[in-house]
DNA sequence: TCCTATAAATGACATTTATCATTTATTTTT
DNA sequence: AAAAATAAATGATAAATGTCATTTATAGGA
């Protein structure tokens, strides 16, 4: 089985502040795990016993309304990490992690993340820093939720898609969606969606190809964002 | 000049794990002001060198969009603590605090804090908890404001109003919101929520005296925040 | 207490967004 | 490869929400 010492992914999080000796105990302890496209890594409500560090593939944090609709929060890729904020706050997990396509994960037992918390600070502070950044663009979401029209909000979540998962070798950027999922993020009807994004095609902003969408003019789409 | 050992404030929020030294050490170092209805506690941008313990008095969190609209994100009163956020993260603060009326609060600097952090475990870990529980408000948020529609909104809002300010001796939630404020809450156009206020009142699920709303069906609001 | 400024309320109307129905395209299964 | 299922696209229409104009009420200052 791989080695946490080893594995790259820890760049990119707050286990980069682990001593050798940790990630020893990590890799001991670490089960590394596939889930298949359309699987949930975790489960809104659902108690979780350790820490997802998703070495490959990608998810959507989603959230399901009272009248059934889902509502995308947030969208989670290699590197990135999953579970810290049910394991520090000691309550059930919030969102639904569901595979958009088959995802290699491994998994790392409550008990040696907070043995690390106890004994490294520095790790403390960097999952407090991830928790913190995800609630002040949560913040941000909110507003620009309840205040901008449908059209700016799209505009919005293309742009930080781009930003998010980059681009392909075709400049497409680097996610599968469909436009229910893409609807599901910005708070609309997915014949919304789809008109909107049909006029953003028309006015030479994107290119739609299939699923996949090549942002054309990034200057344009930013505007559009700010009501412009 | 009080003292935070004997301070029933700290009862209600984070504080309440301090030892006696910690709170000796707060009390040499705090300042106590008075912040007058309409001034701001905290500034979106500005960094903060402490944090703030209410002592007395209500204020609201907002957000300044890209198109000068307010957004309210949270309320806040005696009790609760603010400005621990940006002190973990290191970070600018991302919300304006705004008095709602005339307000006391303490003020600790930020070196005391961080000592206690440091020192103690306990503290640190409910700092953490109330980060999280805030991002897990944040997202029911998110999905509230993007997939309904105003006038659930409104119904759920005016519940939380109650659930967090109470009511004074004539059953009326105990805070004073102009209904612009209300509107910056749910997202709305003032006018929109002035309406549905109206509506609500007609249906005899409330009563508006002047500023003051009471609740007069309790059940029947919660049925409209889940949309029947 | 009156005057002025600000907030609340309401009507008329425009715009945005959702819903329903249908067609066309794309996947998936057999 | 054909059939079936699912997703995307589009039109017609309804419903929700925003904007502007105006009136009425309330609060704060001279």
């Amino acid at each position: 089985m791989s080695n946490c010492s080893h594995c790259i992914m820890k760049r990119f999080n707050a286990l980069k502040t682990l001593t050798h000796d940790e990630l020893e105990r990590f890799s001991d302890h670490k089960t590394s795990l596939i889930i298949k496209k359309g699987e949930n890594l975790m489960t809104e409500g659902n108690s979780i016993n350790g820490l997802y560090c998703i070495q490959d593939g990608k998810c959507k944090l989603t959230k399901l309304n009272t009248n059934g609709k889902e509502q995308i929060i947030k969208f989670v890729k290699g590197g990135d990490i999953l579970g810290h904020r049910s394991i520090l706050s000691e309550e059930p997990v919030g969102l639904n992690a569901t595979a958009l396509e088959d995802m290699r994960v491994c998994f790392i037992p409550k008990g040696d993340i907070l043995e690390s918390i106890k004994d490294n600070p520095q790790f403390s502070l960097n999952l407090i820093k991830n928790i913190s950044l995800q609630l002040s663009h949560a913040n941000t979401a909110i507003s620009q939720m309840a205040q901008k029209p449908v059209k700016d909000r799209l505009a919005e979540t293309l742009l930080s898609l781009e930003e998010i998962f980059g681009v392909d070798n075709e400049d497409c950027i680097d996610v599968i969606l469909t436009r229910e999922e893409i609807a599901n993020t910005i708070g609309t009807a997915t014949e919304s969606a789809i008109r909107l994004l049909s006029n953003l095609k028309k006015d030479g902003v994107i290119d739609l190809l299939g699923k996949k969408i090549k942002i054309l003019n990034k200057n344009s789409l930013k505007n559009i964002s700010e009501g412009y």
